[in-house]
DNA sequence: TCATAAGCGAGACGGTACGTCGTGTCTTACG
DNA sequence: CGTAAGACACGACGTACCGTCTCGCTTATGA
């Protein structure tokens, strides 16, 4: 099979290489500062190397993206929701301060690529979106929250606020940031008495 | 003064018909696909008289995003805080919508212009936050709320989400999206007892 | 009457400076590098000044030209031939060592514009072979040469060969090679035994 | 070794091409009318593959008038010094007449281009120089002239004299202008009875 | 053991956009 | 009205990058 970007794609040497490369490269000077001659160079590879592997600038990136955030799907399990959920945001922040140059290249190329649309969201999203479900399970199980309050629509609140501020500048999430969102915002919504939604 | 994507300028007509040319093909083509060139070509214009104003193609982008997007900055007034966060929610999700690919060039671009940052911070950010501010205090006012909720870090909860949600593909927030935010996570947030903080 | 460049005008005090200022620009610069811009800045006129004189850079420069080598135009006197086209390869070569930039620039411009071409053919060359004749007469007059030699064909082979000389790289001509031309070359020919021609 | 305008390189095809298209436009529209887009277009190339070869504009016009005048470097061996002369002279005539354009924007460049000089002087001018004395030299042979006569002044008279007129306007040498040059002014100077120059 | 093939580096290539600069036209405001 | 100042449309220049393509060289297997 061919290696894409938009595969859950097991890398050879040779392209781990080539994405460990983008990605830094990609954190260093962006996405459009970077180009693939200099991935190519850096990696004593050959433009024509990169192009068989993905078609084009975009898919290289996005896979790199891809690689640089596989670490984070996996669930904290501390014992009780806030300590998981202050977890969860501990490294959801890290992730996306040392990504946010590429998050927002992959952004910016959801524009025009549908593909990459499709990729990221069977992908990534929904890896991160069991990964809240189950912390969140295991809190009703447990006997901290009530089933009702798990929404469909606002799963993402925490990874999606502190992305956000990752993504802006003068503002990077800290975790004052986190432990805020948890205590102020996500414990009183989580634990908030349900009216009954006709 | 020299107009410049980083001041908070007053536009000539030649110049606002220059960004209005741009903030249109922006949304019809994204950032990659826009040209000066076809900028200057719509608006009858030459590459010069748009290069005169904004010395890259970067800053004519953030120029325009920032004037399609100078109208939000109106509190709504609609006399409960559940009605202003459900109108302020409904206004941010609107202009996300339609400048989606606008702010995802933006985005992209900070990565790699500092005066970009400062302006988007001290122009955008800080006229959304002082519009939060007002309605929240005007909140507290009514005794809606306790004064102790007006978080500094927490501010820009509804409109940092749904921005997320509108750059993500697949989830576009819909009203149903902000009812549910303001519902259940903001008011049970700002409504909650508020221990004491030392 | 409006002053062109291709009219024996006499310039007003503003237009002899501007044609100053170009003279000396041209020899600076070469004609590429000549901008009309610099023409009127350095003339503290603005270019409409300028473009209403001349219609184009192209004439302007033709007009500093004919202001630059009006001087030429008087016949040496100096009682025999040999000395008349002495002196008159010296002033050449001075001349053509002086404007050389400027010739190779209006040379250029001929190409293109035919209007040049009869200004400089009509002004200029006429102007350079009544001068030649008048010295060839007098030596006819004073017995030195035959009536016969005076070609119409080659009357210009000294200038020609002088200019020649100084357009090219690496051999400006020099009073040895005025006197080597004149004694070696136009003497043998002009005292030559004429055949009868049929 | 890297092709230079500067150089006497040896083209591949596709600079033969580039340079025949270079050539061709330029007799057909001058030099300033000639644009690199025009000329890449023509022979199918793009902007950079003429500009990896050739630095800029100048260079590549500089290139192609090298090549075009490549051809005239062959002696023409009538047997008899008039007939060489005369060989020689219509030769340059008809290369002076095609290329006069050229030659006009390639004495522009001069001014302002070092490098072009240098080249111009070692590849062309040197190339006549050696031309012009092997003409001589035969003639001396034979015991046509004495070799006392060959001049390191004035070796060019009959080419430099031939390629002003070319480049002059309205009186362009025809056949009996080289007939005239010959037998009016070359021949009675080679010719002529040398006096003893200490 | 050698040959045929497949992957690779190097880098030229067509195309396209960028950002700069110069020409010649035009407008505005001043004297 | 002529002028200084300078904005403007047009268009060419030279640069950079993308994605495609060829060329040899190496390596790895099959006869």
């Amino acid at each position: 099979m061919t290696p894409s970007a938009t595969s859950d794609a097991v890398w050879s040497a040779r392209e781990a290489q080539l994405l460990a490369v983008t990605l830094r490269l990609l954190q260093e000077h962006g996405y459009e500062r970077l180009t693939v001659d200099a991935v190519a160079s850096e990696a004593r590879a050959s433009k024509a190397t990169v192009y068989r592997r993905w078609p084009s600038k975009a898919e290289l990136v996005f896979a790199a993206f891809m690689e640089g955030v596989r670490a984070v799907a996996v669930a904290p399990h501390t014992g009780c929701l806030r300590g998981d959920l202050l977890a969860l945001g501990r490294v959801i922040c890290e992730h996306a301060r040392l990504h946010a140059p590429t998050v927002r290249a992959v952004l910016t190329e959801l524009s025009r690529n549908p593909a990459l649309s499709d990729a990221l969201e069977h992908q990534f999203i929904h890896q991160r979106k069991e990964l809240m479900i189950e912390v969140l399970s295991e809190a009703v199980t447990r006997g901290d929250i009530s089933a009702a309050v798990i929404s469909d629509e606002l799963w993402d609140v925490l990874p999606g606020y502190l992305v956000f501020r990752s993504l802006l500048p003068g503002r990077p999430p800290t975790d004052e940031t986190v432990q805020a969102l948890v205590d102020e915002v996500l414990m009183p919504s989580l634990t908030r008495t349900v009216t009954h939604t006709v």
